[in-house]
DNA sequence: TCGTGTCAAGATCTT
DNA sequence: AAGATCTTGACACGA
């Protein structure tokens, strides 16, 4: 059985718990007016995700990639003081009970900013910090470690096999309640999946696999030759793919704002004996979803079987 | 209301 | 050594 889902932005929904403000704009103000914004701006943000979350349910759409602006300046040093955590605890309660009730798993995906092989001790730091107030929020939610921060292995600055020892050992320094739902994902320019499913098997963590990157970036493999050990990462958890289609023959590594439905067909026929959970990383995000299932059923194809029948 | 410059953050390639 | 690029939507402000 496969599970759909799609990455921080309904275009269906008004509203998406995305909303921000900047450092220049909160440094303008008193600091109680700072707090003021600060908060305004998560209590915008529950207010999204319950709405969003409903409509997700509404559509039988339980896999989602909250995003990761959504505490506002979280590891900035402009909100350091502000305990979001305390102030929201009720708001984090009612969300995470709503998502345990209906079944819907959670993940996130820290920006590319989080660099846990670098060289440069700060960067690593920040790394470490971002990490953190993500696995936070999936801590105050009340979610079980299916509830995964997805990142890439980083950069090779130059030495490959050195900059996959430095993200071992970095690795090490994480907190424990960050180490559980970490997991690693092949990129498009530096890290085949090859590279990331040595680096996760010698790490013991999940991979997830991008087949779009795999395409931009790979030695040659046949994925599938791989699979069972990719699906095996995962142990008790459900394994977690990634897809996009090339938006163009000239930019290939960009997405396209739809999942070519016969090249989702030729994957997803691959993984029947399995029970996974893919996000579609798309530009038209949930509207692609719900077009991929419509295209999907007119050709009599019940790859998201549960979803169809449950209605 | 609309168009435009700006935004916390890194790595890598180019000049 | 400094600048552009990647990639990218949304905020904030001025017209």
């Amino acid at each position: 059985m496969i599970r759909l889902g799609y990455a921080c932005i309904s275009v269906n929904t008004k509203n998406n718990p995305n909303k921000k403000t900047t450092v220049a704009q909160l440094n303008k103000l008193e600091p109680v007016a700072r707090m003021k914004k600060l908060r305004q701006v998560l209590q915008t943000n529950f207010f999204n995700l319950m709405d969003l979350l409903a409509y997700n349910v509404e559509h039988r759409i339980f896999l989602y990639r909250l995003p990761s602006e959504f505490v506002p300046l979280a590891t900035h040093s402009v909100a350091a003081q502000w305990d979001w955590a305390k102030e929201f605890s009720w708001d984090f309660q009612k969300a995470g009970k709503f998502i345990r009730k209906h079944g819907i798993r959670l993940t996130a995906h820290p920006g590319h900013f989080n660099i846990l092989n670098s060289d440069k001790p700060a960067v690593i730091e920040s790394t470490i910090a971002d990490f953190t107030y993500h696995a936070r929020v999936f801590d105050l939610l009340g979610l079980d470690d299916n509830s995964v921060l997805v990142t890439h292995v980083g950069g090779v600055f130059d030495d490959k096999a050195a900059s996959l020892d430095r993200f071992v050992s970095n690795f090490e320094r994480l907190p424990d309640h960050v180490k559980k739902r970490l997991v690693l994902e092949n990129d498009d320019t530096s890290f085949t999946m090859r590279d990331v499913l040595e680096l996760c098997e010698r790490l013991g963590l999940p991979m997830v696999l991008d087949i779009h990157h795999h395409t931009c970036h790979s030695d040659g493999e046949n994925w599938i030759d791989y699979l069972p050990r990719i699906i095996q990462t995962w142990g008790n958890r459900t394994p977690k793919m990634h897809i996009s289609s090339p938006k163009s023959e000239s930019e290939f590594r960009a997405h396209a704002d739809n999942i070519n439905v016969e090249q989702f067909i030729q994957f997803a026929s691959s993984l029947a004996d399995y029970n996974v959970d893919i996000i579609l990383e798309c530009k038209n995000k949930d509207d692609a979803l719900l077009t991929l299932r419509r295209e999907l059923k007119k050709k009599g194809i019940g790859v998201e079987d549960f979803a169809e029948n449950s209605q």
